[in-house]
DNA sequence: CCCGTTAATTATCTTTTGTTAACCGCCCCG
DNA sequence: CGGGGCGGTTAACAAAAGATAATTAACGGG
């Protein structure tokens, strides 16, 4: 049942994929449940771990040197989450990563996962496949910040994604959308007053 | 002496490249020089054209309804420039990518690339890496927008790159930035202020 | 050498956002 | 059932940014 999850995920996520790889893939695949709250890393961490999110939600956030918290990043099931800053900078992360929900996911070593699947085709496509698709979703985020006033990246959050009203404080949603809560819940007061005019 | 610096440029490019597939490469690669204000990518043109800028400098913007020029990038010399509407969505640019200066590029077609390479384990490496990088740059970017202010990221910005001070309007800058140049003017009077008093 | 163009600064006013703190509602836990 | 804590809203004020326009500065071409 677990173990037809996880084949089910690699088949999936690497079409083509050897199956002589899967066995080494699944033993190194472990399936974890984040109770709400709960750390998946930690900043200062050096964990080159990928985690494919079943069901929840993980939230990426930083902490200055005040003590304020600023969300970075959100993820949801069906998404891969990952420390950048140990994956692509090799380097501890300037992060904690924690789940806003219960949350399940499947985890592997980025670095175990490199080396089952080396020189395996289908996962050189799929590796850059995935690649490209954050890239897509990074730009897409930059010139939201650069084309869009906050309200429209509200708007479009929101439209993108209808749920995160249900599933997350405002508060988070504001940093990530690069203001304070307050601004957030003033914006949200013009929508309606707006809308109902 | 062109063919030359087209080798130099895939050798450095692809380590452990098959000098077999060399040829095919050298001779799809075009050498250009735009001049300054030359059109590189044109809005609504989908062209999966790939650049390696020798030297010079690109500017990616786009136009809103009202005309108004926003910058969404910036690039330049040793760096690699492309349309990510083309080549990442498959879909007409929304953007024009223009010379700012005198602007010398290597110029390829994306999809040739891509057919000449196949199978080639030393460019799938190369461009794994590749978009790897790119995407780092770009969630620094991102982080620059929640975790900093506009005047932070206008010192970030001088301070990684001090030369863009004298090869681009301020206005450019101020764009980029998500700000307006009015106010990137006042934030660099603030600046001055505050540094000689 | 002056004119025209464009960029940058400055001024004025409006709008938005940040900051801080108060307040309210809700839920959980003792 | 009564605090406490937390999230969201609101208020009040300060700071910053946007919009618009006028002014100044820089520069190249006739």
């Amino acid at each position: 049942m677990l173990d037809a999850a996880k084949t089910a995920f690699y088949i999936n996520l690497f079409k083509g994929l050897d199956p002589a790889a899967l066995p080494g893939l699944i033993s190194a695949t472990r399936q974890r449940v984040l109770e709400p709250g709960e750390i998946f890393i930690r900043e200062g961490e050096n964990s080159p771990r990928l985690a494919y999110i079943n069901e929840g939600m993980i939230r990426c956030y930083h902490v200055n040197e005040k003590g304020i918290e600023t969300t970075v990043l959100l993820r949801w099931e069906q998404q891969i989450i990952a420390s950048y800053d140990s994956i692509l900078l090799q380097q501890p992360s300037r992060f904690t990563y924690h789940a806003l929900e219960k949350t399940s996911i499947l985890e592997i070593d980025y670095n175990l996962i490199q080396q089952l699947l080396a020189n395996n085709p289908a996962f050189e496509q799929a590796r850059y496949q995935f690649v490209l698709d954050m890239l897509a979703q990074s730009l897409e985020r930059i010139e939201s910040f650069v084309l869009q006033t906050p309200e429209e990246r509200y708007l479009q959050l929101i439209a993108d994604k209808p749920d995160l009203l249900q599933r997350v404080p405002d508060k988070h949603l504001a940093t990530l959308l690069g203001i304070t809560p307050v601004s957030l819940s003033r914006i949200r007061k013009r929508i309606i007053t707006k809308h109902t005019r």
